[in-house]
DNA sequence: TCAATCCGTATGTCCGGACAATCTGACTAC
DNA sequence: GTAGTCAGATTGTCCGGACATACGGATTGA
């Protein structure tokens, strides 16, 4: 069976975006089975009135993802994998919702206050210069879920509390022209404080999963950083992982 | 200042890798600054007697490791960045070695056992068939740090006790002619049973972090299935996150 | 029968060029 | 003075080709 393949070249997609495109939407649908092999790319590129660089870099960006294999001297395969997602810099707010979870959130705090050594060191400002601070209370299906306390350099963007109940953090971001690019995160545990575990409806010293992130946009600015706590019997974090080689 | 750079031809290193490696250390080591422009690719390609597609290449893998940011119509530019390294699919055993930690291990259990559903679901093989099994428990500074349970699937390598004892379940697997590729993880939180506590050194009910994870070798093959846990006042996941585009 | 060698095949690396898209900054027109 | 326009600079995309390198199987030799 020869997979279906074309190229639009009026379009101003990319012709090796367009064919990436393609492929993996052949892989996830199955009609690329695990395993099998691609045929060659010079016979490839031939089928397709393209060239093999062309190819190649549609091939090379799947690679990347995880979802083909090169072997030298044999083609490139499919990987066999139960291989899903690898791990992007996600935000609570777009993984509940993908998983059908509703999320809501409630503002507890949205103010500007001077930073702490801590807050500082971490958003690369001054300590004592004014950042905003954000806490709110993430929940799914009307159970609270987790607490987010997030600080931000001043003069990013406007944070509109309304908004803020409505969507995510990363979602404002990246709407207000942020192009977030990379994060330092720390996940541990510890048992919950008297006051926590009122504000999640759990007992006191009932364990807690909890994230610290900074996070940075293409230019290596700090643009937010962020002490989360999560219900560990409502939410683990799960991610995909590949090897940088 | 110009960037002292070159390449050797005779060197059966590839050109553009010998080019991406010079431009990481010139960055590491800060000769290349945060924000400075790396000049344009022609004249760059121009100035190492390469042409513009290498150069490229060069430039585009530092891209990936998020160290470069290119801007069409301005140029190559330097991240600014506390960022250090990307989350690699790591063992235990080797960050805490990477720490000065000295980790010690003791191998609890090292024996095949028929498969759980559990594990053959997570390993892909038939239930009740042969599996290694796997329990250690590892240690920094004469500490219990961490409770390792492992599956593997049969044939794969041959566990030593002596070799688990004296290194880590990834190196042993790399060695073994295994290249690993990708990583399913789940890190959640939960209280300890008394067990748990006791292997651990632990109050009984204190919280631990948990980790599961299955590991994928290049064709998609699962290679390892483990239960971890944590102590949370010792160990904490710290990793480094690029955002996929 | 088994091992070493050869060879076809496919990817890996590299070249030189062409044109398009986009950003910056300066110039011009209102 | 402000906004729109234009030009230069730089990366993005794409082409067609060349040779190197590694894998696997078939052939050959012991």
């Amino acid at each position: 069976m020869q997979l279906e393949l074309s190229v639009d070249r009026s379009s101003p997609v990319p012709l090796y975006f367009q064919l990436s495109q393609q492929l993996e939407a052949a892989i996830e649908h199955g009609t690329l089975t695990p395993g099998s092999l691609l045929g060659n790319e010079i016979e490839l590129a031939a089928r397709l009135g393209l060239s093999r660089p062309t190819v190649r870099q549609a091939i090379q960006s799947l690679v990347d993802k995880g979802l083909l294999v090169r072997r030298r001297g044999v083609g490139t395969q499919v990987v066999h994998s139960q291989v899903k997602r690898p791990l992007e810099l996600s935000s609570l707010y777009d993984d509940l919702e993908a998983a059908g979870q509703r999320p809501a959130t409630e503002v507890l705090v949205n103010t500007v206050v001077p930073a702490s050594a801590e807050v500082a060191a971490a958003l690369g400002v001054a300590e004592d210069s004014e950042v905003h601070r954000v806490e709110r209370l993430r929940l799914a299906h009307g159970e609270p879920m987790a607490h987010l306390c997030n600080f931000l350099p001043p003069g990013l963007i406007d944070l509109d509390t309304g908004q803020l109940q409505a969507t995510g953090l990363y979602r404002l971001m990246r709407a207000g022209g942020i192009t977030l690019h990379s994060a330092r995160q720390s996940i541990g545990a510890r048992a919950a404080t008297p006051e926590e575990a009122e504000r999640l409806s759990e007992a006191p010293g009932a364990p807690l999963l909890t994230m610290q992130r900074v996070t940075f946009d293409d230019t290596g600015r700090a643009v937010e950083y962020g002490t989360h706590t999560y219900r560990p019997t409502r939410y683990s974090f799960e991610f995909q992982l590949l090897v940088r080689t």
